[in-house]
DNA sequence: CCAGACGTTGTT
DNA sequence: GTCTGG
DNA sequence: CCAGACGTTGTT
DNA sequence: GTCTGG
């Protein structure tokens, strides 16, 4: 699965590999992105191929309270076009979410040890997302980061397909998010048909990282530094 | 007809 | 155990 | 995903 | 909103 990641590389870095249209935008880096959160995703508008900051967890325009999109930060790629929580976002609103690298946790003797998974060549990913758009209601009295909404608010929220785990990947866990070739980060963002399976064996590597992040208040580089070898 | 769910993950 | 917050 | 709370009363 | 279960 994928349920944390980072945004490390400049606004300039995501603009070239994305393919942004429009003014560079500064990014903050980020090495800790938890669900909840705002992360940048790219998406087709008026003005053509955009970044934006978006709230992650699918909150379905249907929903009452926004607690829901606490559990739907992923979407099973294999079932999302047909469910109804996604159905309408896979045929009309996807996006990209762009990421250096995602966290995965194993079990290994009592602990649950974090690893931290990017690609050999260092170059950013492109996650396959959904996005949705919620209308905050009329009785609202929101919690936590979305304490200062007011009714009838819009807040956009995000989700990351995940797919079956390949190559060294599945040493470490049985899903992984969908990464999105270049060459297919068009066809995505258009809603046609594109082929949603593991990325290539060879794209990724991956070591062991300190507890550490597991809070996700820590938001440092040290969260993304390789452990000794235990 | 209305009521209630609508999801993923991991773990057992 | 389960929910909320980050 | 993990961390941290999970409650009431009375008093300021 | 839309589907399933009763």
């Amino acid at each position: 699965m994928c349920g944390r990641f980072t945004q490390i590389s400049s606004g300039r870095e995501v603009h070239a590999v994305m393919g942004l249209d429009g003014p560079e935008v500064d990014l903050r880096p980020r090495y800790n992105i938890a669900p909840s959160q705002n992360a940048a995703v790219v998406r087709n508008d008026a003005g053509g191929r955009q970044l934006s900051m978006l709230r992650w967890g699918l909150i379905p325009t249907w929903a009452k309270k926004p607690d829901i999109g606490n559990r739907l930060i992923n979407a099973r790629a294999e079932t999302a076009a047909e469910k109804p929580s996604f159905r309408a976002a896979f045929s009309q609103r996807r996006c990209i979410v762009p990421a250096d690298g995602f966290y995965e946790w194993r079990r290994e003797c009592a602990v649950r040890q974090p690893w931290y998974v990017t690609t050999r060549g260092g170059e950013p990913m492109a996650f396959a997302g959904l996005w949705e758009h919620w209308r905050v209601p009329e009785v609202a009295g929101l919690q936590g980061s979305l304490a200062d909404c007011q009714p009838n608010d819009i807040v956009e929220t995000f989700t990351i397909l995940t797919t079956g785990a390949n190559g060294a990947m599945q040493s470490i866990h049985h899903r992984m998010p969908v990464i999105l070739s270049p060459e297919a980060i068009r066809p995505w963002l258009a809603g046609e048909e594109v082929e949603l399976g593991s990325a290539a064996e060879d794209l990724l590597m991956m070591h062991r990282v300190s507890r550490h992040m597991n809070n996700p208040r820590h938001d440092g580089p040290e969260c993304i530094v390789a452990l000794e070898a235990p």
